[in-house]
DNA sequence: GTCTATATGACGATAGAC
DNA sequence: GTCTATCGTCATATAGAC
């Protein structure tokens, strides 16, 4: 009775560290090689154990692939929901366009494996974004509406500037090697990660005609 | 010798009708399966053939997702050259604004594409990134700068500019599945076009410290 | 839970007749 | 140039021992 590992209960849940060792290997791979060309393989042995033991765990290739993606959705979803209402609209935006500009330099994989997934037409994605994130997006939209109405802002488009700043934020994660092909950088570069967000802050604040401090 | 087919000579030359069509095809299975995703023969069926004869006009998959990658990449680098440095600031870039969002409403696919391959690491494109595109982005910041220097514009990073311009423009096209589950219209919508060039063109020209005349 | 087979099927590519 | 038939490979998934 020694010294035996207990099957009950070891040091921790180990199945679960399990799963999330696969989960992170299987973001890892999908985000770069996509669903088809990725194999379980390669994931099995990325997150250090084999083919058929990953398939203990996860069922199936695709059952797979919709865990990862259920928690990168949840990791986009989250910094929206977060603008808001009562703040200044300046510090609102500011603090908007920090949080997606942090995301991609702190989850660049995440972000790359949503953008495959909507680019190749996201029939798994579909429902989640005619129903949850419209309605996100139509409160934040009216948020914006508000502060218009109200003479905060300028009168633009709620819906373009929130794409305009979904555009740039996940270009720089997205786009990452092109970025780095042509500047020899990237958001990891805390330098870079500066002047990204000062930029984008400038461009979106100007549009919205709310003037900067300088820079 | 009344109505049969030369065999040197038909209505016209056979083989790059045959070869276009399948280059067409191509770009679109790839662009929405990736291409890993995508099998020759759904590609050969798409372009109205067999699997083997697919094969005879080009020798493997990989050749023929080189060569549509290619044809996507010229036209794709082809708008920013047109950026022009004698012409007026805001004009110059409401041109360019507008033609990448054209390029976006009519050339879809390819955006997709070129997004699927950049995205996922662009094994094959690094050389034609690191290369042509990176000299022809230099250039075209010099003339952003010299704009600058000449207090033309405000003092924006030139960089930045192009990178923001490319993310909002390429958006419509490579999130368009999801800009239609939010709005429910995309660029192909004479009246949502109008909108998203006005949305852009405003959002930049403030960003560049150029007042619009208005919307 | 983890392993060693192995079943199974899809798909890229080739051979060879016409 | 186009067809039919087939080969070879790779990868998902399962069976069953430990």
């Amino acid at each position: 009775m020694a010294g035996a590992t207990r099957p009950e209960r070891r040091r921790r849940s180990d199945g679960e560290t399990r799963r999330a060792a696969i989960l992170d290997a299987a973001l890892e791979i999908f985000s770069t090689r996509g669903l088809h060309g990725a194999s379980v393989d390669e994931i099995a042995e990325r997150a250090g154990l084999s083919k058929t033991n990953l398939l203990y765990y996860f069922a199936s290739k695709e059952e797979l692939y919709v865990a990862v993606l259920r928690r990168v959705l949840d990791i986009w979803l989250d910094p929206l929901e977060a603008l808001d209402a009562e703040a200044e609209p300046a510090d609102a935006v500011r603090r908007y366009i920090r949080a997606k500009l942090a995301l991609s330099r702190d989850a660049p994989q995440a972000s790359r494996l949503f953008c495959l997934e909507i680019v190749q037409g996201a029939p798994l994605l579909r429902a989640e974004l005619e129903g949850p994130l419209r309605s996100l997006v139509e409160a934040k939209a009216a948020v914006i509406g508000g502060w218009i109405a109200r003479g905060r802002i300028a009168p633009v488009d709620p819906h373009h500037l929130i794409f305009s700043i979904w555009a740039i934020t996940q270009h720089y994660a997205d786009f990452a090697i092109q970025v780095d092909a042509i500047t020899g950088r990237g958001l990891q570069d805390p330098d870079f990660f500066a002047r990204t967000v000062a930029s984008t802050e400038a461009l979106i604040l100007a549009g919205l005609g709310l003037r900067q401090t300088d820079a």
